[in-house]
DNA sequence: CTAACCTACGTTACCGGTAAACCTGACGCA
DNA sequence: TGCGTCAGGTTTACCGGTAACGTAGGTTAG
């Protein structure tokens, strides 16, 4: 990496500063000098850096940080895809972690990340610690929050209530006729938003005076075997429910396939009903009772809020992307 | 963002130079110089500023740069989780982009990550550019190429032969006494791994006088669907097949559904194999006939090769990362 | 008793850009 | 003729760290 904006100028017979112009398209230069200086760089092999720039120049670097939960999960990938097709497209970098939904680990991953300066900053749920608050103040940079709607974010927020999608299936559930729902959940402690979810939906059905009987939450990951035993735990300490509403999808396969593997005939005895909007739901024989989240929807809305307020437009403070639930043929 | 190491040398009576060692854990100062100058920085809230740091030394900075075909790959998550998993312990930053299986978009990938002066790239595949390979040279910066193992790499290479997965799938097929393969596969012109694992399988199928029969080949993204509708395509042409190896797991799949749909039995009519390794597989009431891909395993040693190198030790050149076929009952 | 050596700092120069101010000749215009 | 203006540059002063080297005072070896 040898070449730098002063090898340029020399070369090419101009100074620092008229090779710093044109590289970035700026102007205050002839055709010829442009012409000139732009062969020499690229004889040169000249590659900029960036970091230079970023430090030298005051403003804000290209760096946009995103923090999911886990970087595994389908539903986050998308919402990643979505960040990731908006912001580059645009020129901008996406620095990514996961806080394995640890409040702790996100205030780690800040502290790093604030370190580089950074254009903005994407994070998933409300819920930080006060020095991650703190913290971002400080650096005083754009941020989005999404996936669990806030009214009074930080900077933006991105996203739906979770209270609501609870409210909602509990709604679609009464109408269907069930009476005797239980839950089936998972991250016992971390998750806050799945506890958002459960909440909307007890009180709706207490509201209809059918309160939720029974739940069942582990403290494994949310996936298919969890959600296969979670309904063996439940269903063997409370047999005669008539629906189960799980975490996500994942749980709600798994749990379809405890039903299957014990002949417990879906809907007809027992309903399920997920949450999330998993892709390979589709490969089940009965489409899954759900509620689809519209994760690259939300990743392409939370940049361009970011993009927004980066072009010094006000942008949205808060963002609502829509949930739709699906009826399917398991609920 | 105020606070800077001058801030803080003056508060506590200090050079600069003294409070840069300090907060980086050096030496040359007493404890009670220690003691005051973190005391101050915290007083301060100082954010360190690693754009300057990285800048400044003439050292590489803790930029981590991988790029990925797809950012909803259930396969390249897993991936993404080992390699973050393992960088971000050790402090490095990783930065994330989608190559959309091209290698132009990924020589604009390289091109503008390099200008961030990264410690390390990790690259998806063997296949670059000229010029993505001339740049590589020029930032001079360890490089991995994961997924696809090469014998040459630039750098270094972590992954397995898709070669190979094709070869022992095909054997493993006419083993159990396929006569007749067929292949349905995506992504026609961008796909060279794929590819690769084709080539293998046709190979041992010629060498055993079973030659391939029939293959399709879609332009789409190698989902569900298009293994639905590309087994469909394939079995409307040539209906006599007596199995046909996917792309992938998610087209294995599809085709498993079409079959299901068409009342065609598996895996006594035909036999269904795939590849990858795909969680949600799980969810069938029947085992997939698939090759295992150690997906996390290999985010991981490429993030421990990448490491190696960083640290100034030799690093492995090439990493053989073992896939490994699981005889499910689709085969 | 003195040279060598350590500890605990301070000084200086520089990394490669960018912003902002400054310069200069040509041209238009009163 | 003198002055303002504009294109097309140049010069200078940083940005916030770090490496390399300098140095004062005390300690130790010979």
């Amino acid at each position: 990496m040898k070449a730098n904006l002063e090898d340029i100028a020399k070369a090419a017979g101009v100074s620092k500063m008229t090779v710093s112009r044109v590289l970035r398209g700026g102007t205050g230069f002839s055709d010829e000098t442009r012409d000139r200086v732009v062969k020499v760089a690229e004889r040169l092999g000249y590659v900029p850096n960036k970091l230079a720039a970023a430090f030298g120049s005051y403003q804000a670097s290209t760096l946009v940080g995103m923090c999911v939960p886990r970087l595994t999960s389908g539903l986050f990938a998308h919402v990643l895809d979505g960040v990731d097709r908006a912001l580059s497209r645009l020129g901008y970098q996406l620095m990514i972690g996961a806080n394995n939904h640890s409040t702790a680990e996100e205030e780690a991953w800040v502290r790093q990340i604030a370190s580089w300066r950074p254009a903005g900053l994407i994070l998933s749920g409300r819920n930080h610690t006060p020095a991650t608050v703190d913290l971002l103040r400080q650096v005083a940079v754009p941020v989005v929050e999404i996936w669990d709607l806030t009214t009074s974010p930080i900077d933006m927020s991105v996203g739906f209530s979770h209270y609501d999608c609870g409210v909602e299936m509990g709604q679609f559930l009464l109408r269907r006729g069930r009476r005797r729902a239980g839950y089936v959940g998972a991250l016992a402690r971390a998750d806050v938003m799945g506890q958002a979810r459960l909440e909307g939906f007890q009180a709706v059905l207490a509201q209809a005076g059918a309160p939720l009987v029974d739940r069942e939450v582990l403290l494994d990951m949310p996936g298919f075997y969890a959600g296969y035993y979670g309904l063996e735990v439940l269903l063997t300490r409370t047999p005669d429910l008539d629906v189960v509403y799980f975490h996500n999808d994942d749980m709600a396969v798994g749990g379809l396939a405890y039903a299957q593997a014990k002949g417990i005939r879906v809907p007809e005895d027992l309903g399920i009903a997920g949450w999330g909007g998993m892709e390979a739901a589709s490969i089940l024989p009965k489409r899954l009772t759900t509620t689809v989240v519209p994760t690259t929807a939300i990743g392409k809305a939370a940049a361009e809020a970011l993009v927004a307020r980066l072009k010094g437009e006000p942008g949205q403070e808060v963002t609502v992307v829509p949930t739709r639930l699906v009826p399917g043929e398991t609920g």
